[in-house]
RNA sequence: GGAGGGAUAGCGAAGUGGUCAAACGCGGCAGACUGUAAAUCUGUUCCUUCGGGUUCCAUGGUUCAAAUCCAUGUCCCUCCA
């Protein structure tokens, strides 16, 4: 059996996979695409050696925040270590809300080797025409740069544009999904960033003086916003404020990624009572166990 | 007390007689997702039984026609006293 741990940020996942690491004697592995980094622990709420309470936990702090890291590597490194923990007679937790790193380790998307996406100076239209012109199927924004940009560079690899859907790639996955209302969750949301403010403001100021900037530190929210206000950008109060802001923005697109691109099994957060959600997220576990 | 400026959809903000249910941005809601994924992108956002109905501070007026013009009132801002 292998669980996987999802949800928006700040619902519980991390207290959730402590209790059923220990009750059902696992190990934990990351799935969270900034925590994967050392020192972002604040703005990425990683679990703190004592909440971890002895529980092994794997993909934690395994890159330096200026290494490249993508779902590639994270699909063969959590696979490796699934099998490692099996092999112990443990159950892997996958824990985390990063959902195309999860569906990239638990089913059958294809890599065909380690490679960085060359820009080309082609506008988007043009780069869409070209698409469309190799694999007339295929469905892609022209706004979405990005993605364009992958299709062509795969054109030019000669690698397939193929879009069906990808199979599980384990058979024993039990996705388990913990949500609550949004009202509830974005007053939940505020408030950690409230809490970890003096916390984050050292950390990320810590980078922003040593002159560090990466593909993390620009994109992951807690840290570009405040690297905004070091720069004079925007003031702290707006930082703030966008961090709070992109938070529940992303929460919502967790939601969405996770209701329909995974058969999870959702269980709402009782915030006053914890150990009813876990009761009921443990008797879920043996119902849909088999032996 | 005097002189100006302003009130537009949840918010900000265009529009200054018809093509205005009203640009655009933000926020909200919904969605996509196979190598930047805490990323990137899309749709939608007055009400509606989808025929239509009711809007642009309020009331009255001009006009075939008003968010746009006129009058009065209310509130807000700036400047002079």
């Amino acid at each position: 059996m292998i669980l996987c741990i999802v949800g928006p940020t700040a619902v519980g996942k991390t207290k959730l996979s402590i209790a059923l690491a220990k009750i059902f004697n696992g190990e934990i592995i990351n799935a969270d695409s900034v925590q994967i980094y050392k020192g972002l622990d604040v703005g990425s709420a990683k679990v703190t050696e004592a909440e971890k309470e002895n529980i092994k936990h794997h993909l934690l702090d395994i890159k330096e925040v200026d290494e490249e890291y993508t779902i590639y590597h994270y699909q063969k490194d959590c696979r490796q270590k699934i099998a490692e923990i099996k092999k112990k007679g443990k159950i892997p937790i996958l824990v985390g809300g990063s959902g195309l790193y999860i569906k990239s380790a638990l089913y059958d998307y294809q890599f065909s080797e380690e490679a960085k996406d060359k820009d080309y100076q082609y506008s988007n239209e043009i780069l869409y025409q070209k698409i469309k012109k190799v694999s007339p199927h295929i469905t892609i924004d022209i706004n979405n740069r990005q993605r364009l940009l992958r299709a062509y560079n795969k054109i030019v690899k000669n690698i397939s544009l193929d879009q069906t859907p990808a199979k599980p790639y384990y058979d024993d996955v039990l996705f388990i999904g913990l949500e609550t209302d949004s009202k509830t969750l974005y007053a939940k949301i505020d408030k950690r960033v409230d809490n970890m403010l003096i916390a984050l403001v050292d950390e990320v100021k810590a980078f922003y003086l040593q002159n560090l900037n990466s593909q993390v530190l620009q994109s992951a929210i807690g840290y570009k916003e405040l690297y905004a206000f070091f720069d004079n950008k925007q003031t702290f109060k707006e930082s703030i404020d966008q961090i709070k802001q992109n938070s529940r923005n992303y929460a919502k697109r967790q939601y969405t990624f996770f209701k329909h691109q995974l058969p999870v099994h959702w269980f709402t957060t009782n915030y006053q009572d914890f150990s009813v959600t876990i009761n009921n997220v443990v008797n879920y576990i043996l119902e849909n166990t088999q032996n």
